[in-house]
DNA sequence: ATGAAAGCGCTAACAC
DNA sequence: GTGTTAGCGCTTTCAT
């Protein structure tokens, strides 16, 4: 039904080679005035290349894959801007595949699904791999790059903001406007949350303070997850926190409110990200900033061999949720 | 260098037609001792199917391609969602792919890449179609249907909110808490703007209220769009402002508490959207809220040809943004 | 400048 | 049950 070169082949009189030059522009091969009737005719009849069979008999394609987990925060824009901004120049096109949030199974098809679709790269997105994923990429042999998320793995590719920096930077901020008991809230207990775990530890021991187990309360970035941490938090006297996400702090913040507790006043938040969330916020979140678009620029470099920055740089964004605490 | 059924074949002894049995599961046509031969080599191989080989034999696909425009809000997660959802359930997979936002020729192109890897379905979110989109789907004949975006064209697929219904209902809100001076921002000039006017008009005119075109204000659905709108409003007396989106809403809300106006005491706003931003925000904001996943799960229903709901019901979820006005 | 022919990796009759 | 064979729509030598 779709027609095909053959088609154009019949209709002009020339063979379905010539057609495939002119179609592919393989310049200098054939005449103008050729060239002018193939495509008359091509538009004419509506016709539209086979990808799959073009990539079939080439063997490569130039698409890109990018499978993201849905983590339930909202960086992720930013990261795939930078990606698709990156790709168009250098002619790569990117599809993108849900992997659901921590989900094994889904996680495992949509690699395998990008690999059957041989693929010239994949993007690894806030994605944690367990050692089957690892080993069906390893031995794929296509080329991949984990974004978001660095597995402290020297051989594997990945581009991530430095999250023990990134805590450091934000814990260090609350030490120097006098806070002495610091939460973090909503880390996981993977790799991202392992880092800036460090930082947060790190920085209070260079400024001496001694942290308890409980300040550091673990979640999954989210909204609720922010929510849920603030009473435990009340409790233990914190003054300070460091927010895992943007939505976490948005969500310590909204419960802080309901309970009448002053922000900044009584309780101070840094949050990690920086998104629009944090000027969402009343008042303004305060934030360790992360280059999402440069992030997701050097990923492709990573994944096509340029070289590339494996750790990009963030920034503190002062706002309105930190209050100084006199000493 | 990648192995192929021919590998598999040579290895075990059997033909590439028995191999392609085992490895498509034809039940019933090989037996057991061959199955696991096969199945043990094409592991010990490290096999992996060709999927554009396959898709090109049998000259159908099993996925759907999401063309999605970037707005510069938030909804689109939830849609996703439900497309993932309905997808899986009835074996489909989908891949998705950017056409920035209102841009032209990366909407064009994308489609184009669509159509090039005849896919099964192509969903169109948030796209505004120009004639030439519209004709290069329509001669594709590929199954399309347009999602969060109703054209009010009988013959085009399409799954959406009732644009109109959602505006009437947070124009009615406002004036049944007294108010009588109600904007209307951040809306587009395309269809989905449109009908939110012409819902927003109703309501004014059903309740005898005189509405002034400056009451009117465009913009792109942005937290900025809200943000900019904010002193026109002041100026001309607003009392009550029905926001195209929740970042409009934010953003409006915003520039009210930068201006110390009381919100909701002088300025009241009820959002069309209702994602987690009107909860973050503070107050937080009263919201016709959309059902996403519902729009995402009747999309795919309507593109494999099911019976589905092109108007996805709305339904007004009070929160705290809106004071009644005594009269 | 153009055509003939050989595949790319797979599936699907059609035999046996 | 399994093998043989003919393609799917395209690109690419190798001739001419």
């Amino acid at each position: 039904m779709k027609p095909t070169i053959k088609d154009i082949a019949a209709k002009t009189g020339f063979s379905i080679a010539t057609v495939s030059r002119v179609l592919a522009k393989k310049q200098g091969t054939y005449s103008d005035k050729t060239q002018e009737r193939i495509l008359k005719v091509a538009k004419d009849l509506s016709y539209r290349k086979n990808t799959l069979a073009m990539e079939l008999v080439k063997k490569k394609t130039d698409v890109i894959a990018v499978i993201v987990n849905v983590t339930p925060t909202n960086f992720s824009n930013g990261i795939i801007d930078g990606i698709q901004q990156r790709a168009t120049e250098i002619g790569l096109q990117v599809i993108i595949l849900y992997a659901g949030n921590r989900n094994t199974e889904l996680q495992h098809q949509a690699i395998v699904t990008a690999l059957e679709r041989t693929v010239s790269g994949i993007l690894l997105m806030a994605i944690e791999p367990d050692k089957a994923d690892l080993q069906l990429l390893t031995e794929s042999k296509t080329s991949f790059c984990f974004v978001s998320i660095n597995l402290a793995d020297e051989r594997v590719k990945s581009v991530s903001s430095d999250n023990y920096q990134a805590a450091y930077l934000a814990t260090e901020y609350l030490i120097s406007h006098g806070h002495r008991t610091i939460g973090l809230a909503g880390i996981d207990h993977y790799h991202t949350g392992s880092q800036r775990l460090a930082g947060y530890q790190a920085a209070l021991k260079d400024y001496s303070i001694h942290g308890q187990a409980e300040w550091v309360q673990p979640g999954d970035y989210s909204y609720q997850a922010g929510y849920n941490v603030f009473n435990a938090y009340q409790e233990l006297g914190i003054t300070g926190v460091v927010a895992a996400s943007d939505m976490t702090a948005a969500g310590l913040q909204k419960a802080a409110q309901e309970s009448n507790v002053k922000l900044p006043g009584a309780l101070s938040v840094v949050s990690i990200d920086g998104t629009l969330i944090c000027d969402i916020a009343t008042p303004a979140l305060t934030s360790v900033t992360q280059n999402f678009v440069q992030i997701g620029i050097e990923s492709v470099n990573c994944l096509v061999g340029k070289s590339a920055t494996r750790l990009v740089p963030v920034t503190l964004v002062e706002r309105e949720s930190v209050a100084t605490i006199k000493v």
